[in-house]
DNA sequence: TTTCAAAATGCAAGCGCTTAAATTCGCGTT
DNA sequence: AACGCGAATTTAAGCGCTTGCATTTTGAAA
């Protein structure tokens, strides 16, 4: 019975020590081309591959790191971890997914299950957790790096971008464009940061130009299509028609949720823009194929998934210019936002 | 300065031998109440979590199971691999997930790279790939499930659905609404059967009311949502209008094809389902939110995932009653196809 | 040819855990 | 009180690999 090949049987083939396989695999450069090319040989006879526990326990090191996002249902988190792996697999590290359904006691754990199987490395979404949770990180000596928040004097390395401003750059041209009946469908803002900065966000716009977000004009939900277009609904059913103070406008947490209102008004009878605009957040391919397109804001998944890669495999080198990386959204104007109608 | 608790300094400081410890975390009932509770006391005060390596090493196995999916940007994947994911959390098991990106040589490289990870089990996409791959997992015993085919007399482990059949049935349906100039928007084939089986399926509703699918109605592109307008644009431009024969029906290999075909109908200033009616496959939750909303075909993405990690599990214990999985899949008519105009 | 760094390789001690097999313990019987 | 037996626990041998250090080889200079 062919039991796994070990180093063993690769080093007496070829006829060297184990010393010096292990070499071959792990720093070619130091073995000289002939003997090399010896065990090479054996190796490819055998289609020996190193045993990854072995590994692991004689250097502890891994080469894995683990990432815990709330969902992969959302396209932005697929979007951004197939690039985070796409990076990380260049420098030969493995990537673990985790999700936490966007719940934090769930994320813990999952934190937790991660550095039990060994994980030399997190990547994790947003800022907003336990206080032990980051001192039992560096206490452990695991690098991580935060990713989709990022704010002034972030105490923790991260790659971001700010969701604060992005959401109340987008109030502001909502508000330029002559709407002041303005409602919003948020994300649920527990545990998460970066639903709460674009509420924030665009309260801050709002404040500015004398106007505020009360509570029959915000409704928090889940990032779901029927969530956001029941949302909806309970928005314009509280006030059926233009006279009865009906918003002219609905800015949404995300492209998921503005997706689901614009179903609802179509729903409604209703036309969007023309009797509603919408608003979305992080332009996701869904925005273009809306009708109307999807007014939004465009935020560049993939590079930031890149940029965390480059930081994380920085941190784990023990480098030191590891600078927090900032991107910049940009407001995308489509269909969905008009000019309000008097 | 504190390095990692081991075993032996839990056993130090319970009191008992490394195996009583090692037994408590892993056998507990093998271990006296009294015993078991001053070791779980030891472990809380260490905060102790087993090193995977060791663990790995000194037991052969790793608990975690490997999944190679063609993109995460895939909802279809996404969804599939949550529901995989939970289900696999649930006995304690791991999901480690590669992308291989439809390319087939990608994909076999991924296999190595999670084998190299000591990974014990894999769910693997499809059917079509190298046998060479099929035998080694054999000789390995790595257990592996595929999932999203299946055919009749599949003669691996497999959870899935009859993709021919499901696409014969949708081709008949737009037959049965009149449509008699029908075109193709497919996946791209090479290595990717269920993309195939696709073609297969509505080629054999076709020729069996003795219409044909002649090269110019049938283009294959990559599933993004810019390829599928493009290819609607050349099915649409190569015959303008309806008595050049322009085509009644595009039936699109899934829904992501199907939204950029809508798109680029709408672009040109034509109407779906009046002027070409659209079908997709999938059921994605893009299908709804398109205007007009999308008939496709509804695969139960989620429940062939959760199956998927039951029969890995059932293979992975060794268990013999591993029979195959065949999902029912539904036709879902919506506003995008309509009968054919005269 | 001899000499001697530098380069290449080998030796061997673990890394932290699991698990047969051996030993000790606890307790009901006789 | 001695015995016997199953249950609980310990002993100790690895699992496959890495790596500091020791040893050997190589090849250029003398």
């Amino acid at each position: 019975m062919r039991a796994r090949p070990t180093l063993e049987d690769v080093a007496g083939l070829a006829g060297v020590s184990t010393a010096t396989v292990s070499r071959v695999l792990n720093e070619p450069e130091r073995v000289s081309a002939k003997t090399r090319s010896r065990v090479e040989a054996a190796v490819a006879h055998f289609d020996y591959t190193p045993h990854f526990g072995g590994r692991a326990l004689a250097s502890n090191r891994t080469n894995t790191v683990g990432a815990v996002i709330p969902t992969m249902e959302n396209a932005i988190f697929a979007r951004g971890l197939q690039a985070l792996q796409e990076a990380l697999a260049e420098d030969g590290v493995t990537l673990v997914v985790a999700t936490s359904n966007y719940d934090p006691e769930r994320e813990a754990q999952q934190i937790r299950t991660l550095l039990g199987r060994g994980v030399d490395g997190f990547v994790l979404i947003g800022e907003a957790r336990d206080p032990a949770l980051y001192t039992m990180l560096e206490r452990r000596g695991v690098p991580f790096v935060l990713v989709w928040s990022w704010r002034p004097d972030c105490p923790w390395p991260c790659v971001g971008f700010d969701n604060r401003a992005a959401a109340r750059a987008m109030a502001e041209r909502v508000f330029e464009l002559g709407h002041r009946r303005i409602a919003m469908i948020a994300g649920v803002t527990r545990g998460n940061d970066r639903a709460a900065a674009r509420v924030d966000g665009v309260r801050d716009a709002l404040a500015a130009r004398g106007l505020h977000l009360d509570e029959s004009n915000l409704i928090e939900s889940p990032y779901r299509l029927e969530a956001g277009a029941d949302a909806a609904r309970r928005l314009l059913a509280a006030a059926p028609t233009p006279w009865q103070n009906r918003p002219t406008a609905i800015v949404c947490g995300n492209d998921v949720l503005a997706a689901g209102a614009l179903t609802a008004i179509r729903d409604l009878g209703l036309k969007a823009p023309a009797d509603v605009s919408v608003t979305g957040f992080d332009d996701i391919d869904l925005a273009i194929v809306l009708d109307p397109s999807l007014t939004t804001v465009h935020v560049p998944h993939r590079r930031m998934g890149q940029a965390a890669a480059r930081l994380l495999l920085r941190l784990r080198a023990r480098e030191d210019d590891t600078t927090n990386v900032v991107f910049e959204t940009a407001l995308v104007e489509r269909g969905s936002l008009a000019a309000a109608g008097k």
